[in-house]
DNA sequence: CTGAAAGCGCTTACAG
DNA sequence: CTGAAAGCGCTTACAG
């Protein structure tokens, strides 16, 4: 087991000292070591395979250059699409990521934040669960920067990337009923988080005082979807009165549920409208093009990292409130 | 903004020595530090919010309790689902765990390791990339802990968790021969990896000398596939002698197949047979249920955890060469 | 039962 | 143009 090249080895092998070995290593040109030494010292560098410790230049400076990424579950292709947009944002600018997987459970992200903060991240990227508005109040008082993403609390002063969930819901709503259907349900997570909040006062708001009533809208826990979403459809579609259209309030939901109208062999849209709210691969394998609320997902992620990489430079850098705006789109937008 | 704290601050509060505090925190319970002044030393760390740094720990020890895990893509579902449960397994043995996605190309996981080893991980759990041969053997040459996961090299002596691809695709082939197809095609990858030339054997054995021809199998490259394979299927299923069946080599090929079969009108499995290796939600969603090669994603991954943390710990473990055995499933596996 | 000291690998004023 | 020294926050023999 070779030893690591370090600092050391190479100034023994050069016969100068440690302190000058880094001023060349760290390509400070105004270091002012002569032009013999320093190709000298490169020339050992590269024969030794130096590879500078990140953990040591950590130590050293007090920041990691890492940021600490939460969402509720990496395997879910929503947050792995984030995650992959965030890696690539980040390592332009020299950061690495460290995720963690909350599993919308405020105990494990609270978990996650104290085991990421343990690995000094520089920062995080949160997509906040219900109840962790006191974890992320606990990131304020230390001056730790974050921003959230996807979602956030209305009620905390944070920097924020999100979208504009109550506008993309009453859009899709409007789409719903200018295409001449009337009734409108909506599938929906039970949840006090603010987005879903906003697309279901979205598609309230959209139908309109006379026309809405509470059993257009079916709220599912996340924790028992599957069981549930068959639910919540038969109350849409096996009441008195049957609803023309279904707008899901996110990915999973739709695709539980298309799956679900499938086995009752309603046509979609021929029996019944659909929107769904966020766009997936499997989609694009329906047996007809869907309606979707399209959500920018790259630029939310490059704007977060963004976000959270100025605020981490100048930490007293007015809070950044980012709402984007989200598509309708007929069909698949890959093609 | 307040710095944090550290166990000189605490030293300073308790009066006693730094040491003693590291002591009575790391909670060497024979470390022979009085009741009275451990207890009033635990009061005080935790009154300060006292977190351990790190990266302190990690530059002392030499470990950094890191693992680097180097995918393809983390954003296709397949690699996220391994991420997710390599988080979880490393946890438990309290790793972090840091990922990079290479694209397929062996350029980028270069450039990953190199980045992750400065990054000091411990060892890594490694996606190889067609033609990564010189970075795995570097690792190797340098006693770098790693464990490939989904493919491997014959040619190198490493330590692996893996399918029996060859068995895996045998028996898919055989069992759509059983079914009563005789011209079974295949959509697989262009590419030299081994997985994939074996899942490409596995078929060619089972149908065997006499019924195999070289137009029954299609390979795409990884770049084009959007394009190339519609080609791919067009192939098989337009010539003079049409295919009974596809066998798709991935779950990627599969979605994209499937999609396309959709287009040409051609029920699956009246007028075709399918079987498609992996299983993800996107074919649950499919309005025929499917057979699939289920891999076993799970004992996959937590298998090559087990394996990298057994090598980290102890250097000279003799190499682990694991291959699990895939199963046929007909329908979802979730139902 | 407790502390002084060295060291992990690096950076950065400061002095010469 | 170059080096000695201090320090980042921690651990760990060693001495007392």
């Amino acid at each position: 087991m070779k030893k690591k090249t370090s600092l050391k080895d190479i100034a023994k092998e050069a016969g100068v000292s440690i302190a000058t070995v880094s001023y060349v290593l760290s390509k400070q040109e105004n270091s002012g070591v002569s032009q013999e030494v320093s190709d000298r010292i490169k020339d050992i560098a590269k024969r030794l395979n130096y590879r500078p410790n990140q953990i040591a230049k950590s130590l050293q400076s007090g920041k990691s250059q890492t940021v600490g990424l939460i969402v509720a579950d990496i395997s879910n292709p929503f947050f792995a699409q984030i995650a992959r947009i965030v890696e690539d944002e980040a390592k332009k600018y020299g950061y690495t990521v460290i995720f963690g997987s909350s599993d919308e459970k405020a105990t494990k992200s609270h978990d996650l934040i104290k085991f990421l903060l343990n690995r000094q991240v520089d920062g995080f990227i949160i997509t906040p669960t219900e109840g962790s508005e006191g974890q992320i109040e606990l990131l304020k008082e230390q001056n730790i920067p974050f921003v959230l993403i996807d979602r956030y609390f209305p009620s905390i002063d944070t920097n924020y990337v999100a979208i504009d969930n109550y506008k993309a819901a009453f859009d899709a709503t409007k789409k719903l009923m200018e295409n001449g259907n009337k009734r409108i349900g909506m599938v929906a997570y039970s949840t006090e988080l603010n987005h879903m909040k906003e697309r279901i006062q979205g598609h309230k708001d959209a139908l309109g005082k006379g026309i809405y009533d509470e059993s257009l809208l079916q709220e599912v826990a996340f924790e028992r979807i599957v069981e549930n979403i068959p639910k919540a459809i038969n109350n849409l579609v096996k009441g008195n009165e049957p609803v023309d259209a279904i707008f899901f309030a996110t990915n999973t939901l739709g695709v539980i549920g298309l799956k679900y109208l499938n086995e009752l062999k309603l046509q979609v849209p021929d029996d019944i409208a659909v929107i769904v709210f966020d766009e997936s691969e499997v989609f694009h394998f329906f047996y007809c093009p869907l309606t979707y609320v399209k959500q920018p997902l790259s630029d939310l992620a490059k704007k977060a990292v963004t976000v959270l990489l100025n605020h981490i430079k100048n930490p007293n850098a007015k809070l950044d409130k980012v709402k984007l705006n989200a598509q309708l789109v007929i069909g698949n937008s890959s093609n």
